[in-house]
DNA sequence: CAGTGGTCTAGACCACGGG
DNA sequence: CCGTGGTCTAGACCACTGG
C-alpha cells in the first residue's frame, strides 16, 4: 500500500509554478481545465482552483471563463507593499523611533490640497508639522493638512504625545487612498528640519487618504537625504 | 416567502467591512468565530472563511488558530504593487514606447554587482545601456548587467529590437528579486543620456534578479527628472 | 450552446497554540 | 486539553463567453 501525502494546494501551485518555469507550459498556452488537473493530481477541484487562483493572483496565469486558463506571456509581477507606520519602519531599521510636533495650527491650505481633498479652497484646515527621528537623527519630515470634517477630535489631539500619523490610523478608518512617489529637492522647511543641504534630492511621498464620506488628510513626507526603501519579490 | 438572495464570500467581506469600519467591532476586539457568524450570517463556514482571509490579507484583520479573530489595532494597509514592463508604462501614461540600446559589451562588473548576483567579480559579464522614450523623450536610462550563466541565449539577443528588460522577461523566468527605490543625482552617463542637467533629483530603482539556480540580472533605471509613481490604495 | 472558471455547501479532519 | 482557524472533499449551480 502506497503512503501517499494528502495533497494541497500549496502542492499544485508548486507543481504548476515548475511546469510553468520548465516551460511544459509555455508562455502563452493554455493548460489543462481544473477538472482535468484535479484528476491528475489526485485532489479535488476546488483545491486545483485555490492554487491557480494564487498563481493569478501573482500575474503568471491568465483565467477567463470558457476560455480557459494561460500562461501569462509577460510575468507582471505584482509585490504586496505593505505601508507601516513610520515609527514600525524605523523599528524595522533597527534604529528607536522618536518624534516632534514643529508646528500646529489652523490654516486655508494651497489649493492644490484642497483640490485633493475636495474642500472648500477657503475654509481652513488643521496644519501639522511633524519631524520623525531615529535615534535621534532626522528620519522624515512631515507635512500635514488635515479635514475636519473628515475626522472628528482631531482638534484635541495630542500630536506631541502620539504621532500625527498614528493618532488618524487609530481614529479615522480610511477607506482608500492615493501614494505618490518622487524625488525632489526639499522644500526649505523640510530641509531645515531634516537638517540637511536643500540641493541634495530626497525622495518624497505624497498621500492623499479619503474615508467613507469625507476626505481625510492630505500628506507630503520628506525623507532625509540617503532614504531607500526595498521591496521584496 | 422571503426572496433571499445568496450569501456570497464578497458579502460577508462587506459586512465585515461595514462593522469595522462603524466600530461594531473595535480595533483590538475579539470577533465571533467563523461557525458563530456563518451561522449569523446564514451561509457555509468556508464562505466565512474566505471573507475573512481576504480582510485578514489586507491586513485589517489579525487571525490565529485557538486565539481566533481579532480587529488590527493599526491597520496596516497592504497594496497590491504591479510591475510592468516600461514599455507598458509609458504607454499607460498615453505615450509612445520606443528605446535606444546605447551600449553593449561584456566586462567585469563593480564588487557591488559582483557581490549582488552572486558570481565570481572576475568574471565578465554581458553589459547593457539602454534609453527609453516616451513619444521620443527621454524616460529612463538603464544600466544593466547580465548573468550569462542565468539566461541561455542573451549574447546572442538583439537588444536593439526588443529591449533588454522585456528579452529578459520572456526568456528567463525569475523566482525571486529585489526592488530598491531611492532618490539621488543622476550618474554623468544617465544625465548624459536623458539630456538633463547631474543636479537635478532623479528617481533610481535598483533591481537584482535571481532565477530557481543562478541569479540573472541586475539593473540600475534613473527615471528623468519629474517622473513620480503613484500607488491607489 | 456548451465548456470553463467562480463560488456555495455540508461535513470532515487536522494543526496550532492559549489556558 | 480543546476551541479556533486552515484546509480538503464531493457535489452542485451559476456566470460568463467563445464558437
Amino acid at each position: 500500500m502506497s503512503t501517499q501525502a494528502r495533497i494541497g494546494w500549496e502542492d499544485v501551485r508548486a507543481e504548476a509554478l515548475r511546469r510553468i518555469r520548465a516551460r511544459e507550459w509555455p508562455a502563452g498556452a493554455l493548460i489543462p481545465s481544473e477538472e482535468a488537473l484535479a484528476q491528475e493530481l489526485g485532489c479535488a477541484r476546488t483545491t486545483v482552483n485555490r492554487a491557480l487562483r494564487s498563481l493569478a493572483e501573482s500575474g503568471l496565469l491568465d483565467r477567463r471563463r470558457r476560455a480557459g486558463t494561460r500562461v501569462a506571456e509577460l510575468p507582471v509581477r505584482a509585490a504586496k507593499l505593505n505601508i507601516p507606520l513610520i515609527a514600525e519602519e524605523i523599528r524595522a531599521r533597527g534604529a528607536a523611533p522618536s518624534h516632534r510636533c514643529l508646528a500646529r495650527s489652523e490654516e486655508t491650505p494651497p489649493p492644490a490640497v484642497a483640490a485633493a481633498l475636495g474642500t472648500d479652497a477657503a475654509r481652513p484646515l488643521l496644519h501639522v508639522e511633524t519631524l520623525y527621528l531615529a535615534d535621534a537623527r532626522p528620519f522624515a519630515h512631515e507635512l500635514r493638512w488635515i479635514n475636519p470634517a473628515g475626522v472628528k477630535g482631531a482638534a484635541a489631539a495630542d500630536f506631541a504625545q502620539t504621532a500625527a500619523n498614528e493618532w488618524l490610523l487609530r481614529h479615522a478608518p480610511f477607506s482608500h487612498g492615493t501614494l505618490d512617489y518622487c524625488a525632489r529637492l526639499p522644500a526649505p522647511e523640510a530641509a531645515a528640519a531634516l537638517d540637511c543641504d536643500t540641493a541634495q534630492p530626497t525622495l518624497v511621498l505624497d498621500r492623499t487618504t479619503h474615508g467613507a464620506e469625507a476626505s481625510i488628510t492630505w500628506v507630503r513626507l520628506t525623507y532625509a537625504p540617503g532614504y531607500h526603501f526595498t521591496i521584496t519579490l
